[in-house]
DNA sequence: ATTTTCTCCTGCATGC
DNA sequence: TGCATGCAGGAGAAAA
């Protein structure tokens, strides 16, 4: 579920739960069934006596700075952290702060990650070595940037800006909300787009992604903000899931089909 | 090298 | 009500 305004949220609600600097890890006791990557958890137990520095939010995902370590946690479909008083069966991770609270993970499919690494191996790590710049936080992330990358690829602009590496943050239901903001189809090559047209997108992407923040994100199904209230984006869509619905400028009806292996949608007429 | 497809898993909505 | 089917926001591996 969670794409970068359901990360920013849940990072949020996070650093307000847990009051960096006052709360240290008293235990971390993790649940007998794995998540979608394996990760190294004899190493979990380095974390047992640290205290919580900050929640960060690095691209899609959470990093828990501890004194020497970071805990990495990526949220995949449906992955939620809560203050939980009673063990629930899709419970994987559990933190045990010192003053009695604990902190669970829990991800019904188990599309999640949950990993610990040193604080110098940050970087170097794969699964941020590779990514694009975050739109609401980078300087680098700019219409000239995207028209720059995109020349000579021949994918969809949607898998393009879906793509991590070229910019971090936008998933499949924000990825069509920019783009109708944007007024650029879907499945239009990203390499036949001009650097005005990508200026245009760079500033709806920013955008869409600012104003799902301030709305707490979007809650489909199982999407939680830490703590477990919903965000409201959802309300505001403007082509997500709204297929055979009128489009909001010009009533006419919006349109879906897979593209890169995800339902998309958008309004053939207002996009070009 | 680049691009597309498959897969990990459970829960929920839909339709018969 | 019960059962089968399809689909879900991510990301990485495997295949093309």
């Amino acid at each position: 579920m969670p794409e970068l305004p359901e990360v920013e949220t849940v990072c949020r609600g996070l650093n307000e739960i847990i009051s960096p600097e006052e709360h240290t890890i008293k235990k971390i006791v993790l649940g007998d069934k794995s998540l979608r990557q394996e990760f190294r958890r004899s190493l979990i137990r380095k974390a047992h006596g640290q205290k919580i520095i900050g929640i960060h939010r690095k691209a899609k995902y959470l990093l828990f700075e501890l004194e020497t370590h970071y805990l990495i946690s990526h949220l995949g479909m449906t992955g939620s952290w809560r203050i939980e008083e009673k063990e629930s069966s899709h419970d994987h991770v559990r933190i045990f702060l010192e003053d009695k609270r604990v902190l669970s993970y829990r991800d019904p499919r188990r599309f999640g990650q949950f990993d610990i690494i040193k604080k110098a191996d940050l970087n170097d790590d794969k699964r941020f070595s590779h990514l694009g710049p975050d739109p609401v936080k980078d300087e680098g992330f700019s219409g000239e940037m995207l028209y720059r990358k995109s020349r000579n690829r021949n994918i969809t602009v949607k898998v393009f800006i879906m793509n991590q590496e070229t910019v971090v943050g936008v998933g499949n239901i924000y990825a069509s909300e920019a783009l109708y903001l944007a007024g650029i189809k879907p499945q239009k090559k990203c390499s036949k787009i001009s650097l005005k047209d990508y200026e245009r997108l760079a500033e709806a992407i920013k955008e869409t992604l600012l104003e799902a923040i301030f709305c707490g994100g979007s809650t489909i199904s199982d999407f939680r903000q830490a703590g477990g209230s919903e965000g409201y984006f959802q309300n505001l869509f403007f082509v997500y899931g709204k297929d055979k619905e009128e489009c909001f400028y010009c009533s006419k009806m919006i349109r879906s089909e897979v593209i890169g292996g995800r339902n998309s949608f958008w309004c053939n007429h207002c996009q070009k």
